[in-house]
DNA sequence: TTAGTTTGTGCGATATACGAACAAATGTCA
DNA sequence: TGACATTTGTTCGTATATCGCACAAACTAA
């Protein structure tokens, strides 16, 4: 590839775009430089592009995104067909163990919700298909790094921010490739409030035809009503029938 | 704001990812120069930028977009508070009536889900945040709608492609509007299997303090498991409570 | 007011988009 | 199978639009 391949003007754009986040959803001009990094003349005409294009709202101050950002977003929900094969298992899933079950894929050090059949809320956080959670203390996350090489998944390690988000995560690279290899061993991961005081979990890998691993599917649950035996003892077969039935569906 | 404060790479850009979609998940350099009505050759800058970003993969032949662009629809949905202020209610509302609830808010001639609880799966279509309907046919879409000044909502629906999905679907925009002005009036809106069939669903819109409209709440069902009777004598009393509950925290 | 901060503008240097021409791959038909 | 037609991908020169800088203007807060 070519220099001129590549449009910085669109790559500075999009670097716009997810400048805006959770504690940042009101910026104005100089804000948006400094997050980015980009020069304020640059930020500025990339607020006004998405403003004029609808993306974004403008009142002469501050810049919001609107909810046509979602389009993009739901071009690749829509456009893949994972999360629509899946979704009947998870619902499935869901209603049998009345606990809710979702399946992502990894970005870089994040697993990526795509689809999600809930039951109640268990969690503080509210996920959703895009939400993130970082890949080294989600059950999904150990199961999708369990599957690459070792070489990738320590990689990958070494690129996150190990924090202990409860007294229970763990944080040593060391002992997290240790739990990697039992969880390649065993084929499953299991996550004991390691995330959040309260919450477990438990993930097995999703292959395509081919044996590819192209998404992990879990169970989250309450830990104050379900203990780890449960979660191996009844909730693991019933997704090792969906693990197996999925594989058969996906090229 | 001057001809230079538009960014036209970037806006091109955009409307290559937008050209993903569910029929159009891989796509070559032609078909994005076909869809968008770029350019080849700018067309395969874009997607050789998105590539380089990891927002796309590239076979040599196929771009498919990857789950790293979520994070562009992510940037609003976790940008906004909306959706989080909501969802706690939607859970109470979903748990209570044993139906799925949802909020949508407007964009263009469409209804965009921003939050759902969702019990037990009753369309064909699935549903999740970031998901779209035609506003003339859902019940979000009807309240939303309403919440406009005449002229704005005609000129919505002259803007749509009014499709009967159904046999039971309203087209007529005279038909539609006296359908917007008895939504004003009672304040609710009611399809019934208008969209799809064996789906009827009712709706009531969401007000901030100062009594603007910034969204909208919905229950869906079964037709042949509630009765419309049901939607607004049982569901109607309990939307409202939640409505009002909402309107108290949102600024 | 004045200093500090943020936002808007003009301009030269530079990078990008266009259109066309070329190259490669694919499809078609005898 | 081979030769031609068609589609698709890539390259290139040039006209044009964008970038980053420096400066001007507007706003804030003492």
């Amino acid at each position: 590839m070519r220099e001129t391949d590549f449009i910085s003007g669109f790559a500075k754009g999009l670097s716009v775009i997810e400048a805006f986040g959770e504690e940042t959803s009101r910026l104005s001009i100089s804000d948006v430089s400094g997050i980015t990094g980009l020069e304020r003349a640059t930020a500025r005409r990339c607020l006004l592009t998405l403003a004029q294009l609808g993306y974004a709202d403008y009142d002469g101050k501050y810049f919001t995104l609107t909810p046509r950002i979602l389009r993009l977003g739901h071009a690749y929900l829509s456009a893949t067909s994972l999360p629509r094969l899946i979704q009947p298992f998870l619902d499935q899933l869901s209603e049998k163990v009345g606990e809710s079950a979702s399946a992502s894929v990894l970005d870089g050090n994040e697993v990526v919700y795509i689809a999600r059949a809930s039951q109640r809320r268990v969690m503080s956080i509210n996920l959703s298909p895009g939400s993130r959670l970082p890949v080294y203390c989600a059950s999904m996350g150990r199961v999708l790094l369990a599957a690459l090489p070792e070489m990738e998944a320590r990689a990958i390690l070494d690129a996150s921010e190990l924090k202990a988000h409860t007294k229970y995560t763990k944080t040593e690279p060391a002992q997290l490739m240790e739990e990697l290899r039992r969880v390649r061993e065993e084929g499953y991961a299991l996550i004991d409030q390691e995330l959040e005081i309260g919450l477990c979990s438990i993930a097995v890998p999703l292959a395509d035809r081919k044996g590819q691993i192209v998404a992990a599917l879990n169970i989250g649950a309450q830990a104050a009503r379900t203990t780890l035996k449960d979660m191996t003892g009844r909730y693991l077969p019933l997704m090792r029938e969906a693990q197996s039935s999925i594989a058969g569906i996906l090229s």
